[in-house]
DNA sequence: TAGCATCCATCTGTATACAATTCAGCATCC
DNA sequence: GGATGCTGAATTGTATACAGATGGATGCTA
């Protein structure tokens, strides 16, 4: 049967990640289902599977919003990406190939040059990612890894800011814990993906806490 | 504006969390609808909702399935809970005041009979349940609390099941752990912790790997 | 008998309609 | 001047209708 209702569910999916919607500013649902192309009924049932996800709040009677990010806010996701990360590592050393180690560090040495050279801010949080959810997987945990993409995509619009001026330590704190993993160093591995999280939190949240009022405006 | 749509939730997921459909069946859209006494949008929209949580799962142009409980599923959710809690537990001891952790130790000692006399396996299960959360609730950050919120209602049931053989055990271990917070030890309060619930997972997991083929029977 | 194509009852996916509610703007009152 | 109450346009909440897909039963073929 079609899918309409999964591809409005990707694309609003991208928009509030993307922070497309201003925060506290209700979401029209007739101008975003004709801008999408699709009725309000898919529509509505996309934005509920994204309100259970954190990514939109619900109020009764009054519709939906894009969830506002606060320092607070910002403090408790990095949190739970410590939480869940550190949890990951740990199973990855224990229970990863050898193939699935190598794997990861070919990709550190075939992304490496991209960290030095001009590529936009938002890749470099893409390949990022890739190289936190690649660990992820190897815990070979599939909800934990599901809870560790969640919350990237709570943070990605921060990350986007709190990226640009961290480029460079990034792929050597990268290298660093891979190095730990590939040792089969499970301590050594917890420890360093738990400094290197919380580096990027007092980071992520000191950007948010100084522009908090116009973090949002770049996007319109 | 009327809350129709919020009770069609609550109770969907309770149905969910008490495994009151049979898994691997499809849920009749129209049939259960006219059971709540909804339509099938508000339905449609909180099974979405439930979709996002885990406790449901959507095939497109299928419907929705209860989410079955495999023995895999079970260590995953327990490793899950494994790693928010000792996070919460951690938090916990470094903010927690004094008359937070007072709470938790009168909470104790009102409930501590009731694992003894013949207090039924889901009020246990609750009770052991509010224990936890009181913690959680202690680490400051709700966003952690959700997540063990939420993976508390996926494993619920298997719970029920499993906590009939260890309802014993289970005040004392919450005793050990409890402890280790009043002294504000971390160290400790995260290993005990960690080690009340990887025996909770052995045995859940034992019990769902038994069991597998006649766990749901008892409910229909 | 096993495998396969066909058909029809059933159910899902989505658009639309309408009732109920919210909210902004304006007038009124203290 | 600020708070309160009213009114209607805009918006959400839900029921319903219908198109399209699914899956099981039936009958055909090898």
């Amino acid at each position: 049967m079609s899918t309409s209702v999964d591809l409005v569910y990707e694309q609003v999916r991208q928009m509030a990640a993307n922070f497309e919607f201003k925060p506290a500013e209700r979401i029209n649902e007739s101008e975003l289902s004709k801008q999408l192309g699709a009725s309000r009924t898919p529509l509505r049932e996309a934005m509920n599977r994204l309100t259970a996800e954190g990514l939109l709040v619900f109020e009764p009677g009054r519709g939906f919003f894009c969830q506002p990010l606060t320092p607070e806010l910002v403090v408790h996701l990095y949190e739970l990406r410590e939480a869940l990360e550190t949890a990951a590592i740990r199973s990855a050393v224990e229970r990863a190939s050898g193939d699935d180690i190598a794997a990861i560090g070919q990709f550190l040495t075939d992304t490496a040059e991209r960290y030095a050279d001009g590529t936009p801010t938002k890749e470099i949080v893409r390949l990022d990612e890739e190289f936190h959810l690649m660990i992820a997987v190897l815990s070979g945990n599939p909800e934990l890894v599901n809870m560790i993409k969640l919350t990237y995509e709570r943070i990605r619009y921060v990350r986007w800011i709190a990226m640009r001026e961290r480029i460079d330590i990034t792929h050597s704190a990268h290298l660093h814990i891979f190095e730990a993993l590939k040792d089969r160093d499970a301590q050594a591995a917890e420890e360093r993906m738990r400094t290197h999280i919380k580096t990027h939190n007092a980071e992520a949240t000191e950007i948010v806490g100084k522009a908090y009022s116009n973090l949002y405006v770049p996007q319109h």
